[in-house]
DNA sequence: CTTGCAACATACCGATCGGTTGGTTATTAT
DNA sequence: ATAATAACCAACCGATCGGTATGTTGCAAG
């Protein structure tokens, strides 16, 4: 027909792109539809409703996008500096829209996980995924680590340090406070080697 | 008159609230009415606007709030010590509205940092009173400090990973991944010290 | 060629939002 | 006592929200 799956996607990656500008709630449906030049009619016809446009978003959009972002600097043989090479290079690459829009994950989790509980478990899921990833590569070169360390643990502390990062860069609208923070995140990193 | 003064922090303490609970933009004017049995008139006779009510909450309420929370664990001989054992406590103190909720700051400023730069300023200097708060007490006993600390980087790197903290502790409802992250935060905080 | 259904479009709905208008009540100064 | 004004109330406003009901279009199978 007139290509619906091509419509579906185009709902989707407007929709990704407004919620994280603009957070959730704040999207209003004629926004996209404006965006789309489509009709009500067709986006209730591909979605039921607008938080279930928000979970396909989250699934189709977010979720890979997250995975493949950070498979990439810790499937190497040294998980510790790749890492690092990452963040810092996040620093330099962030664009505009990343240094005032944020993270779209730590986003939606301040804006909606305590409201939604579709979107918390999604949430929740996807924080697990991510820790589970940095503690997978770290236990690859336990070797060359700190007998000391708590797994699970410094996951969490990673990915909540890198959280509360880009929510400064927010509120300073400028990458400095941010490199700041990564940089001593990276030391932190670095001195988990033995 | 009907004490006004009284109406006008019956008012700024329901707000805060509010604000706390849904962020600004879902936190209803209507709410806050039945909530504080007043009508529109008055409230507007008080305040000129919902985000003038919002930046009044912010410098009445939450400002005052937040250096008196801080300076009390930085104030002390030790604020090494005296920071660990604060953040301690409030994994163990942390009430179910707190988990559920997250940190005010840190929700004004994932939520309007971005949008309103009225909010941005006020958050801004916020953040940047906490981070002085911190490097103050540090200098003051930078001589049981290791000599290759880099000041406000530290300060904003433990505000950072704060807020990240409770973010994680919104989309698993509980306490566990922010005591999990705080542990760590403390581990690395009393490695500042030679 | 027609029938059927997916893929859309249009117009409308009730609810709620922040904000305004015009008036009323209470207190204070003269 | 009265005038002035601060403090407050009730009703209403236009705009926008997510959602729905109904109609139209296009393609594919029979």
């Amino acid at each position: 027909m007139r290509d619906a799956e091509q419509t579906r996607q185009n709902i989707l990656t407007v929709a990704a792109d407004e919620i994280h500008q603009h957070g959730f709630k704040a999207t209003s449906l004629s926004v996209i539809l404006n965006r789309c030049e489509i009709s009500k009619g067709a986006l209730y016809h591909h979605f039921s409703s607008k938080i279930e446009l928000g979970y396909a978003v989250f699934e189709e959009i977010y979720t890979p996008m997250f995975l493949n972002v950070w498979h990439t600097p810790l499937d190497v043989d040294d998980p510790i500096e790749g890492l690092c090479d990452f963040l810092t290079a996040m620093t330099e690459d962030m664009s505009c829209s990343e240094v005032v829009c944020g993270c779209p994950l730590n986003n939606l989790c301040e804006e909606m996980a305590n409201v939604d509980e579709g979107f918390r478990l999604r949430i929740l899921s996807m924080q697990e995924q991510l820790n589970q990833l940095i503690t997978d590569a770290f236990e690859r070169v336990s070797d060359d680590l700190r007998t000391d360390l708590a797994g699970s643990q410094v996951g969490y502390f990673i990915v909540a340090t890198l959280n509360g990062a880009t929510s400064l860069s927010k509120s300073s609208r400028n990458k400095v406070l941010f490199q700041q923070v990564i940089a001593e995140l990276c030391l932190y990193i670095r001195a988990l080697k033995k």
